[in-house]
DNA sequence: CTCGGACTTGAAGCGCGCTTTAAGTCAAGC
DNA sequence: GCTTGACTTAAAGCGCGCTTCAAGTCCGAG
């Protein structure tokens, strides 16, 4: 149970074989074990694709996961790069939520009162211009 | 003023002509009036496309904003599934909203106690399944 | 020894949401 | 009339995040 297969951290996680792949390839999972040519896992890889995929479902790029993840060290310039993106994304966090909340008070709106058209839609966002 | 150009709408809107464009021949905006071969815009646009905007960034995808805006009428088979449709999206709203604090979480333990590595970074979810 | 099945690789392909390109039209100003 | 510049179209291209494919390897069961 020390070790998987990729199949099983597959199956465990609920992502495709070739993602977990991909993501090694890409530089997000660390080049693991291999016995006999195949990948070997332990179970911590298992919290570690949890992240991935929840900050994966928050919007961020697969690069901007590697550089969060991996890309500081205790070296003060590369350190200081890591804080400032890790800011940014904090804020985008932020937009994120407040955007998810504006759209999900629309549908409930266009839910309840059935008058969700061309004309009616735009009604509720007069005035509140983007944050970017 | 009650009739801009493409690039007026685009400069309002910040998004690019080509982006508008495109938006038209998807079916999300309707094939508005021409002069001399040119778009023709009315001001209740510039509402509209905020909307697609925040839909988008939201994580909507083009086929649903177009679903959610347009395709219903008061027929009640397309009006009930416009509800089905509305309702499920309102869901993914809580699920990213939850998705984006607990992110935002994270990285804030992240940039406050410096020990974001790849042994830690998964604690902070241990136990803590996914909702798909 | 042979078969089956899960794995390996690199490369090609795909779906989405645009952007870019190429070639052309239109209206205004000189 | 000619130029300029913003617009038009259809079609091709792009970046991202995988997925699929083709061809091969490895191991265990029979």
């Amino acid at each position: 149970m020390g070790s998987m297969t990729i199949g099983e951290v597959a199956r465990r996680t609920g992502l495709q074989a070739s993602a977990i792949r991909y993501y090694e390839k890409a530089g997000l999972l660390p080049k693991t074990q291999r016995v006999g040519g195949q990948r070997r896992y332990e179970t911590s890889v298992l919290n570690y694709l949890q992240v991935i995929d929840v900050a994966r479902r928050a919007g961020f790029r697969i690069e901007e996961i590697k550089h969060l993840f991996h890309g500081f060290g205790k070296s003060t310039p590369a350190f200081r790069r890591w804080k400032l993106l890790a800011r940014r994304k904090i804020t985008e966090m932020d937009d994120l939520i407040s955007g998810a909340k504006k759209m999900k008070r629309l549908l409930e709106k266009a839910d309840r009162c059935k008058c969700f058209d061309l004309e009616d839609c735009g009604k509720a966002f007069r005035g509140r211009g983007r944050q970017e």
